[in-house]
RNA sequence: GGCGGCAUAGCCAAGUGGCUAAGGCAAUGGAUUGCAAAUCCAUCAUCCCCGGUUCGAGUCCGGGUGCCGCCUCCA
């Protein structure tokens, strides 16, 4: 019952050997703030928080560290587009996203470094670089000199010279390979700057994932990681940087595929993404307005996280529906806030109908945390609770919930945020919403089917469905219903 | 052009050479319901094409075809 990991370095999946065993040390590369956020961006936490979730389940101490780039030439072009200072624009977007993970229920960050906090030592990392002639200072600024590096490429499968190639990259001034990136930018009149020995600007963008990791956890840790897109240049460069100061830098790489619509990567600077009805549906605070967080997380779960995740809203609410379905069966069990032990989950003695779909869940976390599986094997336990009764069925559902847990699925909470999406915020709504069922009860205790059903079509309209049970009535929001819901409830109660 | 990945039911999607190819959504039939919805039960694929290895391949190898990512900022 080890942990395998696929690693992008060796293109193998291996046995997880800790550096330090019962420790797990993991960087991950967290956002440059500079605007909201989309679906994509959502992506790396929520599937590094489940990994780290794993690990500490598997009894491993987890420190994952995110950075924050919170300074960057497009945060530098935003605050000039709008007026604002540069930090302004970066603490703005860094509160922003603060707020999505504590949203999606990501807890296991237990750094997140900012980059400028680490200038100083981003600027003594790159004088080491050049003393040892590893780095040259340009015209406008500090680069890395590529060509000494011996292996360069090698996370990304490609040659130097394959890169030169490419032809696309241009061929700057004062370069001596077209390949050498920059560490340190010169400051420009009017952009912010610190203080160095080169001059005074800002730190490059590689530059600080290589000197923030190496500052929190050491010159060598176990797991770095990042969407595919940034295996190169961002990770072969960090690579570069760290091996050339001597840290032996990241023992495994992992990366998670992109999410993509239609087939293709939604990425900023994709042309659909200027149309902002496009561009409305990847937002992620509209995502998780409309849909709820918790079902946004899940839909992000639900494949295994080396693949890419085609999105759109009909898979995000199919997912929801799935979700939702648990959600009804768990029922009260969702409320429950006792502390879970992971240890108590995996090893609790139940049925054996149980066990095996407990081991399968297991079983397929630890291959490379196949959370794709592991999921199936929840609804499985679904089925399964469904053909018993009793203690038995008792048994199955807390085991059902605290697996989930273990995922971050199944919160407290969670049934009214996916259900209730959207409405919490218009309480104007959710008044209406009241008013209607109320008058619908009433209608239904005087037998007025017409009535009822008519309150009942207006809902729907609204995008609210009715949900009649033994305890009553209960609503749920329909995500995605455009149209006027508050003028539609209006009319009906006339 | 270089490097890498993917092709499984109407849709999404797991699958570590070998019992009846996970799971979700949708659909259809049934139970339930004032009627619905929700819920429950049941049904629903031989895995892009060609060739090969093997006692046995969706799973390995070769060749096609199609799609995608990276090579420029990008989660």
């Amino acid at each position: 019952m080890s942990i395998r990991i696929h690693d992008t370095l060796t293109r193998e999946t291996q046995e997880f050997v800790p550096l330090e065993p019962g420790k797990v040390s993991m960087y991950l590369c967290g956002p440059t703030v500079y605007d909201d956020c989309h679906v994509g961006h959502l992506m790396g936490p929520v599937v590094f928080d489940t990994i780290a979730r794993w690990f500490r389940a598997r009894g491993y101490a987890v420190r994952l560290v995110v950075n924050i780039t919170d300074i960057d030439d497009k945060i530098i072009h935003k605050a000039q587009a709008t007026g604002q200072l540069w930090n302004e624009v970066s603490e703005h977007y860094t509160a922003q996203y603060l707020q999505f993970m504590r949203d999606l229920g990501v807890e296991s960050i237990t750094d997140h470094p900012h980059c400028t906090h680490y200038v100083d030592e981003m600027v003594r990392f790159i004088g080491e670089l050049i003393d040892a002639g590893r780095a040259y200072q340009a015209a406008d600024g500090v680069y890395y000199r590529v060509s000494l590096q011996p292996g360069y490429g090698k996370l990304s499968g490609r040659k130097l010279e394959d890169t030169q190639s490419g032809a696309r990259i241009e061929a700057q001034a004062g370069l001596e390979n077209p390949a050498d990136f920059v560490l340190w930018k010169n400051a420009k009149p009017g952009e912010p700057a610190w203080p160095s020995p080169f001059g005074p600007g800002r730190p490059g963008w590689h530059i600080e994932c290589s000197v923030m990791a190496s500052e929190l956890m050491g010159p060598v840790f176990d797991i770095h990681g990042g969407g595919d897109d940034l295996k190169f240049p961002h990770h072969e460069n960090e690579i570069a940087q760290s091996e050339a100061h001597g840290d032996a830098f990241a023992k495994i790489w992992m990366h998670h595929g992109l999410v993509q619509f239609s087939g293709r990567k939604i990425g900023k600077s994709d042309a659909r993404m200027k149309d902002p009805e496009f561009s409305k549906q990847f937002n992620a605070r509209y995502l998780l307005d409309t849909y709820g967080a918790p079902a946004v997380r899940f839909f992000l779960v639900r494949s295994p996280y080396r693949r890419p995740v085609d999105f759109e809203p009909s898979a995000l609410d199919a997912a929801r529906t799935g979700l939702v379905r648990l959600y009804r069966l768990l029922g009260d069990l969702m409320q429950d806030t006792t502390a879970l032990d992971p240890a108590e989950v995996l090893s609790r003695p139940v049925g054996a109908e149980l066990q095996a779909l407990r081991s399968e869940f297991a079983s397929s976390m630890d291959e490379d945390f196949n959370t794709g599986e592991a999921v199936a094997a929840l609804f499985r336990m679904a089925t399964l609770a469904n053909g018993q009764s009793g203690t038995d069925r008792e048994q199955t559902l807390r085991l059902l919930r605290d697996l989930g847990r273990i995922l971050g699925l199944f919160q407290p909470g969670d049934l009214e945020r996916v259900e209730k999406a959207g409405l919490a915020e218009d309480s104007e709504l959710a008044g209406l919403v009241e008013s209607v069922l109320g008058a619908r009860a009433q209608a239904r205790q005087d037998k007025n089917w017409a009535r009822a059903d008519a309150l009942r079509d207006a809902l729907t309209e609204a995008g609210i469905a009715v949900l009649d049970g033994a305890s009553g009535t209960q609503f749920e929001r329909i995500p995605g219903v455009e149209g006027d819901p508050v003028g539609i409830l209006r009319r009906a109660l006339e």
